[in-house]
RNA sequence: GGGCGAGUGGUGGAAUGGCAGACACGAAGGACUUAAAAUCCUUUGGCCUUUACCGGCUGUGUGGGUUCGACUCCCACCUCGCCCA
């Protein structure tokens, strides 16, 4: 019979159009099926996507097509987090306007997402960029600003003084402009904030209910909301007697403070100082200071810096009299700006002491050894008894801070207090390209929100790209000028735009009615179809996309908009494609395009051989000659169904027993129910899809030795039942992986279309039970004989058997058995002197 | 410095207490071909032994431990990656 080709490219055009003809993937509204929202993060539209990329988006379109065979009505959707910087840089470098290029790239990788052949309801896309979604981001912006959840503040940002213009956190590289390389300096602005951090031990607390998150996503989390429970201590300001609250979780060590350190930024540097000798010397620091950066400031290499002012405050617990210094490492941003030195028991306040010849007072005497305030190097930091501590002292530390902590709030001395590193989240960019805040600025009302009724704010397109100065919309006076909603007057619209972490806080909702212009998204369909039932993407937004969707989530349900409290029921994050050592980036021009191996190879090739690189959810390295393989497997695959085409039809079809198959096709017919319990297993338990697709392999492999014709006798058209059955079971097994030549060969066989309405392979129970099984037999834990016995062999027959085995003699002779260890199944081992 | 993850053939990886290296890639040899590609067959961790078969030893980053038995569990250490300081 003459095979037809393999014609890939023909084949994956005409099923991309088929599934996209039938609405394969189209969510069923009024399906009485269970639902299952399978969700990948949103791309943005940077240019053009390598295979690294594609990692992502075939595994989202595996677990849909698996959980469509499976029965469920599946939602898959996929859409656009279009605003960003790249755009906006694109356009300062004298390229095309971002709303152009931007386009311009989703339309290149909508294309790659075709090509591929991963499916979407194409009908539910959304663009973050386009007024009919931003309206809505606006909307959230204005539902949080009524219920005080944002708010306008000063904040440091920074400042790159030779582009005299804002940069991003990512812009800043190395405490550098990424532009002009000079350095970044922190400037003091009025930024809007989402009040993130009331939602602190809410986000915490709920890290219990991501039952499918992996830990270690959860425990990033955990650290970045990073909840500590300690205490404030009013020390009193010897020369005005008033209150300098200082936070600490160590109140053990309070009798061994010998200086109380402020940030450089404290409010209340500024009066300690002014007028005083000290002054010139501590105004010089702090500049120094602010302009050094967090990272570094903070940085464990970094050396510890800091200045005296003059003034003392007293230790409420033994009225001792300790300076105030000004030091480079405490941040205004946690705790309250002031902490507590003791050099003794903290290592970069020890740094500080000796390095400024500050007084060290030990506290804490560990157990068998006693330090010496003047012979020690290092902070001593663990756990001792107390000393020097009044009436604290003997105490194991771990107890005297409990007492101390109760001792000062029963004297009204301090309050036990939580607090957490999460900080509220600074929401304005000082951009062009992104959703524009809904406020406007009156000189009689001040800031006034946009009424909804007049969302969106949009965004003006005809505007001049600089590279220095501020932000595009500061010179769009048609943009900026306005009326105030609330008394009609004059008013400023506000320039900047929101972070795009907002965008992408929600969009898994707005997937649901993509295009309702009367609201963001429906109540009664978000709370059907969340929480998503599996989210997939990459790690790297283990911390902040995750973190901010969970917050936005939890606002709206606290505002009554939707009925859960946790937005991704299930998370995989999925590892990198690392190619000659790093991760693939068109900077480091190590990218592969899937365009060129989908022309060479075509789709199928490249989504198998993705899956099969290694376990998913681990980094993998890219081998160019590795895809060759999988191509291979296709056309043996192609091969063995299209050998028989048209003589499928004629065989009529009977149903199985492994009883009445002769020995080979009852090896076969065993090892294809082996093997959907082994794939549906790989798919269900761990998503081992390089396993999975390693035991299709396998069959294949074994269906080259068996032996099939047309038949023209009752024996072998037995065979051909059981090869038929073996080649439709790899067909429904690999179609998630390889759907084109999947849902072609099915149609060779003889079906109709589609395989995916086809339902998920069951196993046969009495196929996969060997009646035969090997034993391997040891003699001191080393591989000496293989027994084949009865599967149902008793432990008793085995050793008997074991211990007459012939090969097994020699090594026991002069020997003493010990012992006979039998696993069941297994082997068996003889223990022997 | 702390937390988490990883370390297995020439390469990607498999085995989660029971035959280490499944399945692939690459390589070597062979078949087909005028030739090449494609395809098919055989071999393929290292060392030793043997004409060959059959064998033996050794081997999962390093060093200990638990166990009849350890890639797998425990302790210490080294290297790399990520997150936090």
């Amino acid at each position: 019979m003459a095979n037809r080709e393999y014609n890939f490219t023909e084949i994956e055009q005409k099923w991309q159009g088929f599934w996209e003809g039938c609405g394969l993937f189209r969510a069923d509204e009024n399906s009485q099926k269970e639902k299952f929202y399978c969700l990948v993060m949103f791309p943005y539209p940077s240019g053009t996507l390598h295979v690294g990329h594609g990692r992502n988006y075939i595994i989202g379109d595996v677990v849909s097509r698996y959980k469509i065979m499976k029965g469920y009505n599946v939602l898959s959707a996929i859409g656009w987090d279009a605003f960003g910087l790249p755009a906006e840089n694109a356009a300062i470098k004298g390229g095309s306007h971002p709303a152009v290029w931007t386009k311009n790239n989703i339309k290149a990788m909508k294309r790659q997402l075709h090509r591929w052949g991963v499916g979407y309801d194409w009908d539910k896309e959304i663009t973050s960029c386009n007024p009919d979604y931003y309206k809505w981001t606006q909307w959230i912006f204005l539902k949080l600003y009524e219920n005080n959840l944002a708010y306008k503040k000063k904040a440091a940002v920074n400042w790159c003084p030779s582009c005299a213009t804002v940069l991003a956190n990512e812009q800043v590289v190395d405490g550098c402009c990424e532009r002009c390389d000079s350095a970044v300096r922190q400037r003091d602005l009025e930024q809007w904030f989402f009040r993130i951090s009331q939602y602190a031990q809410k986000l915490l607390d709920d890290i219990s209910l991501l039952e499918g998150w992996p830990e270690r996503v959860k425990t990033m989390q955990a650290n970045w909301i990073g909840r500590s429970e300690g205490v404030r201590i009013d020390f009193r300001m010897e020369h005005t007697g008033r209150v300098l609250p200082c936070f600490t979780t160590r109140p053990d060590t309070l009798y061994g403070v010998t200086f109380v350190s402020l940030a450089p930024e404290h409010p209340v540097v500024v009066e300690l100082v002014s007028g005083t000798p000290q002054e010139k010397a501590v105004m010089d620091f702090v500049e120094k200071a602010r302009n050094q950066g967090m990272l570094e400031r903070t940085a464990e290499g970094t050396e510890k810096e800091g200045v005296f002012t003059g003034k003392y405050v007293i230790n409420p617990v033994n009225n001792s009299k300790v300076p105030i210094w000004i030091a480079n490492y405490v941040l205004m941003e946690y705790g309250t700006g002031a902490v507590m030195g003791v050099p003794a028991h903290d290592q970069r306040d020890f740094m500080f002491a000796r390095k400024y010849h500050l007084p060290i007072k030990v506290v804490i005497q560990p157990e068998g050894k006693e330090l010496n305030a003047d012979a020690m190097t290092e902070a001593y930091i663990d756990q001792g008894v107390q000393v020097n501590s009044d009436i604290f002292n003997g105490l194991p530390n771990t107890e005297a801070l409990q007492k101390i902590a109760e001792h000062i709030e029963s004297k009204g001395l301090g309050k036990k207090t939580v607090t957490y590193r999460l900080r509220d989240w600074l929401i304005s960019r000082q951009r062009y390209w992104g959703a524009p805040i809904p406020i406007v600025y009156c000189e009689k009302c001040g800031a006034v929100p946009v009424p909804e009724s007049q969302l969106p704010v949009v965004l003006p397109e005809n505007v001049a790209f600089k590279s220095h100065g501020m932000s595009p919309l500061a010179s769009v006076d048609s943009f900026i000028n306005t009326q105030c909603p609330k008394c009609s007057g004059l008013a400023r619209r506000e320039i900047d735009t929101m972070d795009t972490f907002v965008d992408s806080s929600w969009y898994f909702l707005r997937y649901l009615s993509p295009r309702d212009g009367t609201r963001p998204f429906v109540s009664e369909k978000v709370n059907t179809w969340l929480p998503v039932d599996q989210y997939i993407g990459g790690v790297e937004h283990a911390i902040l996309h995750l973190l901010y969707s969970r917050f936005i989530t939890k606002a709206l349900h606290d505002l009554g908009y939707v009925s859960f409290k946790e937005p991704f029921q299930h998370l995989f994050t999925q590892g990198m494609i690392i190619k000659d050592g790093a991760k693939m980036s068109k900077s480091k021009g190590n990218v592969v395009s899937p365009d060129i191996l989908i022309d060479k190879y075509g789709a199928d090739t490249q989504r198998l051989y993705i899956l099969f690189i290694g376990p998913p959810q681990k980094d993998a390295e890219w081998n160019d000659r590795g895809i060759l393989g999988a191509h291979r497997f296709l056309g043996r695959l192609w091969q063995k169904i299209t050998e028989y085409e048209g003589v499928y039809e004629k065989i009529k079809r009977i149903d199985l027993d492994i009883s009445k198959l002769p020995g080979d096709a009852k090896k076969l017919y065993r090892l294809t129910n082996q093997t959907i319990q082994k794939i549906t297993d790989d798919l269900e338990s761990s998503w081992h899809f390089n396993t999975a697709i390693a035991s299709v392999m396998e069959l294949l492999n074994a269906v080259d030795s068996f032996k099939v014709v047309v038949p023209t006798n009752a024996a072998e058209e037995i065979n051909f039942h059981v090869f038929r059955h073996t080649m439709e079971t790899i067909l429904l097994l690999t179609a998630p992986f390889t759907p084109h030549i999947c849902e072609e060969l099915w149609e060779v066989m003889g079906h109709k279309p589609t395989i995916f309405h086809q339902s998920w392979p069951a196993y046969d129970k009495n196929a996969i039970q060997e009646e035969t099984i090997e034993i391997v037999i040891q003699v001191n834990s080393k591989v000496r004989s293989r027994l084949s016995v009865p599967a149902d062999a008793s432990e008793d027959e085995l050793k008997r058997r074991v211990l007459n085995d012939e090969r097994i003699g020699g090594f026991l002779d002069g020997k003493k058995v010990m012992n006979i260890i039998v696993v069941p199944g297994k082997l068996v081992n003889i223990v022997a002197k």
